[in-house]
RNA sequence: GCGGGAUUAGCUCAGUUGGUUAGAGCAAUUCAUUUACACUGAAUAGGCCGGGGGUUCGAGUCCUCCAUCCCGCACCA
């Protein structure tokens, strides 16, 4: 017996060396599995921030796609599973900011980007050493990132695709303004946080008939009509009348009366003031009753820096906060305020940074037309294409109930605006403006043509992942026999974000589905079921739990207990119970290989051990079945209680009768052996490091990861 | 407003399609100690499975109502 059996198992001792096995004998790469691994299995990793490190929620996406794909490879299958970086456009940058402590002001664009890509791929080694500890058999030697150059062709193609096809448009449109990140964002990265506002009612001037009531009375001076509910008594009188009023400091605005249906009676006052320019609702209200034409220039007062233009001379300048002091003070001068009341109502707040959401025009903006039928794809719309595999079974989201989730937010969609006005991430491809025109170009169109120069929003080629990892655009044998995926693994947060778009861009430019089956996990919280986050101090970091409890321990903790889809409690206790059961397997194994140094090959096996090996065959076709299913928690559970609470508690304790009975002795040692081997191979999965060592310590050819699953 | 989840032992959670006596980890109590392993073992205690009503031979599991907590989406003048 190998003496590393005579002192507890110490995880720090195994984990280096037998990672560097795995690596060595190039088996994470499928094209060097042994050749009965024919039929593919893929899958790939959600990729991290770059500037990241490796946190609870990353350690439990590991643990349970490592868990997957292990399982997968011990089946024989032709597993890939493919690592990669997010370049995270907007976090990075303001990381990079933050920790550099620069405005990037102070430097050239090309200079900027230069200097936040360098910083990217150097952070980005930290996070890809960490995945390593925790046992990532993840195929390194085709490691992508969302910003470099095959990925780069990969986004120009789409988005070039996707113009051609009419799927793309640019103009001036109503945006969602960050005024703190100075960038346009998607509807979906807006949060809404409940806050106690002032609701001012108040008429424009004293000749208009109708009190109006506002949280926001600035953007009332780009006010065009006030709409009311075609059934309102107290209104109806007015309907499709026109006032010239003279609101603040004696602005004239022409006002006129519309009615629509959708206005609330008992809100406020009833009636509400009607602002094309800062509202997306007015808006489109304004073009439904032809207050304004589509491609009109729309009367902006508030500006990108948060500043009232466009308006009277004294209010010009102010920020919108001050103007509304002075509108405030000029309507009670007026005697035209007859009311301010708090309210407790949702404000929209950027979701990174927080910043105020500001809703105004901006011109050269680009959308993805969520609606517009596509001839090459039988005449669906995009949205159709996102819906119709999930509806049909294609793709089978896990839990089943996140399918609602999904077709709810599939049905709320509005068109995706993916400029942004950062400067990391991936140039908006040939795009160049003059004035208010814009051309998609591969040249310079004419000498008084500018390039736009916004990125495209993170997610555009986030969106691409599963097949820009496999060589799209070309024609490549990856793509050919890894694509569609087999499972995407991630969190259910980023359903819409990531997984939504990635069904989009494959369904669009593939013509198929980007994988079979989504399986999302909850979130990851502290034993006193808050979020784990860095403000709060309560970061258990998984490294060290590594480094404390070793990598096997932490995986197995990560998927105890945490089913498919739920939120999952995390705490130091539970991660030193499971290093107690690493040691244990390392005592089973030093029990069995000592009193097994004399066996010699056998065919006779007592009853009472074949009864023993028929309650294991049993336990794996539970097992094998739990596994199929996505139960991976449950599979965990059973294997643990049944090494620890069947092999160790029962069969080893009364083998050590039968050991000394030399009629038995022959049996019940191949009967050890043969349960240990067993357990070892549904362990694995779980807890490959450990595993991995006992086995090269039996003296075994091949390595734990490419054995067969037990049958 | 629409939708979803949770509620099970002191704590944290499992419980697959309804089917014997509802499980695990931690915590608690008692006992064992020249043991493969104290990172141990054996045993004990602890549960009207949130509440009411229903379906069923049978309900933690299905239906319905209610309560509390959490989440998503929409509205947000």
């Amino acid at each position: 017996m190998n003496e590393i059996f005579l002192s507890p198992y110490k995880p720090e001792e195994t984990e280096g060396r037998i990672y560097k096995v795995w690596v060595d004998s190039g088996f994470f790469n499928p094209e060097n599995l042994p050749s009965e691994h024919v039929d593919p299995f893929s899958m790939v990793l959600p990729p991290p921030n770059v500037t990241g490190t490796l946190h609870m929620g990353s350690a439990l996406m590991l643990a349970i796609e490592d868990i997957i794909i292990r399982y997968q490879r011990m089946q024989g299958k032709k597993t890939l599973w493919i690592p990669g970086t997010d370049h995270a456009a907007i976090a990075t940058e303001t990381k990079f900011l933050k920790d550099k402590k620069i405005s990037r002001n102070d430097y050239t664009r090309e200079k900027f980007v230069q200097m936040v890509n360098e910083y990217a791929l150097d952070t980005q080694q930290t996070i890809i050493k960490q995945m390593k500890t925790l046992g990532a058999s993840l195929d390194w030697s085709r490691l992508a990132f969302t910003l470099d150059d095959n990925r780069k062709k990969a986004v120009e193609e789409a988005f070039m695709r996707m113009y051609e096809a009419g799927l793309i448009y640019v103009g001036e449109r109503l945006v969602n303004w960050d005024l703190k990140g100075q960038t346009t964002v998607a509807d979906d990265e807006i949060e809404y946080e409940s806050e106690e506002s002032m609701l001012y009612t108040f008429k424009y001037s004293p000749n208009f008939p109708i009190e109006i009531a506002s949280t926001l009375p600035e953007t009332k001076l780009a006010d065009v009509a006030v709409a009311v509910h075609p059934e309102d008594n107290r209104y109806k009188q007015y309907i499709g009348k026109s006032f010239d009023t003279k609101f603040v400091n004696g602005i004239g605005l022409n006002i006129k009366i519309i009615a629509d249906e959708s206005i609330d009676k008992e809100f406020g006052t009833g009636a509400v003031g009607i602002t094309p320019a800062h509202s997306k609702k007015d808006y489109d209200l304004a073009l439904k009753h032809g207050l304004i034409s589509k491609n009109q220039k729309l009367h902006q007062v508030i500006s990108e820096q948060g500043k009232i233009i466009n308006s009277h001379k004294s209010l010009n300048d102010l920020k919108f906060k001050e103007a509304r002091e002075e509108i405030i003070k000029w309507l009670k001068e007026n005697n035209l305020l007859t009311k301010e009341e708090k309210i407790s109502h949702e404000v929209p707040r950027a979701q990174r940074g927080g910043g105020i959401i500001l809703t105004l025009p901006k011109r050269h903006q680009f959308f993805v037309d969520v609606n517009k039928p596509i001839p090459e794809r039988d005449n669906k719309s995009l949205k159709e294409l996102m819906r119709e595999p999930v509806v049909q079974g294609q793709i089978k989201i896990l839990p089943e109930r996140f399918e609602k989730v999904y077709f709810q937010w599939i049905d709320n969609l509005r068109d995706w605006n993916i400029s942004r006005q950062i400067w990391y991430g991936h140039n908006i491809p040939n795009a160049w403006y003059k004035e208010d025109d814009v051309q998609i170009s591969k040249n310079q169109p004419g000498s008084d043509w500018k390039p736009i120069d916004d990125t495209l929003d993170t997610w555009f080629s986030s969106g691409l992942w599963t097949f820009s990892t496999l060589g799209w655009p070309n024609d490549t044998k990856d793509l050919k026999t890894y694509h569609p995926t087999s499972v995407l693994e991630t969190g259910y947060d980023i359903l819409f974000f990531w997984i939504a778009r990635m069904i989009l861009m494959s369904q669009f430019l593939l013509g198929e589905v980007p994988f079979k089956t989504v399986y999302l996990h909850g979130l990851v919280r502290d034993e006193k079921n808050r979020k784990i986050s860095k403000s709060l101090g309560n970061n258990i970091d998984p490294v060290d739990m590594i480094a404390k409890y070793g990598a096997d321990a932490v995986r197995m903790a990560m998927i105890i207990g945490t089913s498919v889809g739920n939120d999952s409690k995390i705490s130091t206790e539970k991660f030193k119970a499971y290093k107690h059961f690493a040691n244990k397997i390392w005592n089973i194994t030093r029990f069995v290989l000592e009193n097994t140094k004399d066996y010699k090959e056998t065919d006779e096996i007592a009853p009472k051990h074949k009864d023993l090996i028929k309650n294991l065959e049993d336990l794996i076709v539970d097992v094998t079945k739990d596994m199929d299913e996505f139960r991976f928690y449950m599979a965990a559970e059973k294997i643990y209680h049944y090494v620890w609470h069947e092999f160790a508690d029962k069969i080893i304790e009364e083998s050590k009768n039968d050991l000394r009975d030399e009629t038995l002795k022959k049996s019940a040692q191949k009967t050890l052996l043969h349960i240990l081997e067993q357990s070892l191979k549904l362990l694995h999965p779980f807890m490959p490091f450990i595993t991995e060592e006992i086995w090269q310590n039996l003296s075994k050819q091949q390595l734990l990861m490419v054995t067969p699953w037990p049958k």
